[in-house]
DNA sequence: CAACTGGGATGACGATCATAATCTAAATTT
DNA sequence: AAATTTAGATTATGATCGTCATCCCAGTTG
C-alpha cells in the first residue's frame, strides 16, 4: 500500500543506513537486495521504486557510511586532549572496533572492493578521503603528506588486525600502530 | 577422461595459482567456481575432485598468493641497496603494483574479506603476516614493533590509493607514503 | 592382459542473485 | 468526491551460485 511522502522518505533513509551498516559488514557482494530489503523491515518490491539499482545503493551507503565516520571523528577529536592524533589512533584501533565492523571505519571495510565498482562508489572515497585528510590536518597541522601517513597506517593496522585468527597477534599490530606520532 | 597422476597434480597446482590471482582481483565472493575453472582450462566438475569446498580452495589459494608475495620481496630486498625498505617502499607503492591487483600484495586485496572467512583462511594470513613482519625485522633490524607499523602503511596506502576515482589523488596517497621512514 | 581406479566432462540440483511486471490501496491532486 | 499517482507487497524472470551424481575412459595395479 502506498505510504506518505515523508514515510517513504524515511523508509528510503532506512534502508540507505541499514545498506552502509552491512555492506561494511558484509561486503558489497555479501549481501543481497532481499537480505537488505528484510533488515530494514521492506521486501525487495519496494527497492526499485525507490532506487535504479544495487550499485546505486551502493554509492549512496558508501557516502552515508563515509559521513558517519567523519561525524565519529569529529566527535573524538573534540574530546581529545593537547594530543589529538593520538587520541584518534588509541580509539581508531581499539579493540572494539577491531570486532564491530558494521558500525565502524568504511576504508578498512570497503576500500579494497571498491576499485571492482563503478564511478559513484569511488568518487564516494575521493570525498570521503579528502574530508578525513582535513580533519587530520585540522587537528594535526602537519600538512597533507603526513596526514596520509597517518590515515594510510590507521586503515592498514585495522585490516590486518582484522584479518589475522590469533588474537594476541592482532593486539600487537593494533599496539603497534596505537602510538600516532611513531616513527616508520 | 582419466589422467596421469603427475597430471592431475599439475592442474590442481594451475587452479590453486589461478585462484589465488583471480580472487586478488575480483575478490573471493567475486568469482565463482565455473568461472574459476575455466579460466584454469577445466569444468566445474573436476572441482570437487580436486577440492573439498570453496572455502577450502580459498585458504590453499590464500598461502599460494602470500607465499608468491613473500617471494617478490625477498627479490625486492636482494636488489636493494643500503636502504632496503626505502626500496621495498618505492616498489610497493609504484603504479605498476597499485594498478594490478591480481599478481599484487594479499593484504591490500584480500585482507579486508578475511573476517568474514572460516579460520584456514585467516590462519594464512597469520603465517603470511608472521613472515612479512619477519622479512621487513631482518631487512632494518628495527623490531617487530616498527616493521608492524612499515607494513601497515603500505598495506592501508596501497588499498586507499586504488579505491580513489581521482588518479591524481591516488598519486599523492602513493608518493606520500613511499618515503619509508617518515614520521606519523 | 584383465581388473580396477579415479580425474575430468556433462548436466542437474535447489538456492539465491539482481531486476522487474503486476496488483493493491492509500496518499495526493484535481 | 472523483481522478490520479505511487510506495510497497507479491510473484516471476533468467542467470548464476556452490555442490554433486553420473558417466566415461585412460592411467594404474594385479
Amino acid at each position: 500500500m502506498r505510504m506518505s511522502r515523508t514515510d517513504a522518505a524515511r523508509n528510503r533513509e532506512r534502508v540507505v543506513r541499514t545498506a552502509s551498516e552491512q555492506f561494511r559488514e558484509h561486503g558489497y557482494d555479501g549481501v543481497g537486495i532481499a537480505a537488505l530489503m528484510q533488515a530494514a523491515g521492506l521486501t525487495n518490491g519496494a527497492f526499485y521504486k525507490q532506487f535504479a539499482s544495487k550499485e546505486a545503493l551502493m554509492a549512496e551507503a558508501t557516502e552515508q557510511a563515509l559521513a558517519a565516520n567523519a561525524a565519529a571523528w569529529d566527535e573524538v577529536l573534540a574530546r581529545a586532549g593537547d594530543d589529538p592524533l593520538q587520541a584518534v589512533a588509541q580509539w581508531y584501533l581499539s579493540d572494539p572496533h577491531a570486532g564491530h565492523r558494521g558500525p565502524g571505519c568504511t576504508y578498512a571495510a570497503l576500500a579494497a572492493e571498491a576499485p571492482r565498482h563503478d564511478d559513484p562508489v569511488r568518487r564516494a572515497f575521493d570525498e570521503g578521503l579528502r574530508r578525513t585528510v582535513g580533519q587530520i590536518e585540522a587537528a594535526a597541522g602537519d600538512g597533507e603528506e603526513a596526514a596520509l601517513r597517518f590515515l594510510a597506517r590507521l586503515v592498514g593496522a585495522l585490516t590486518l588486525a582484522r584479518a589475522v585468527s590469533d588474537p594476541e597477534l592482532a593486539a600487537r599490530i593494533l599496539s603497534a600502530n596505537a602510538a600516532a606520532d611513531a616513527p616508520t
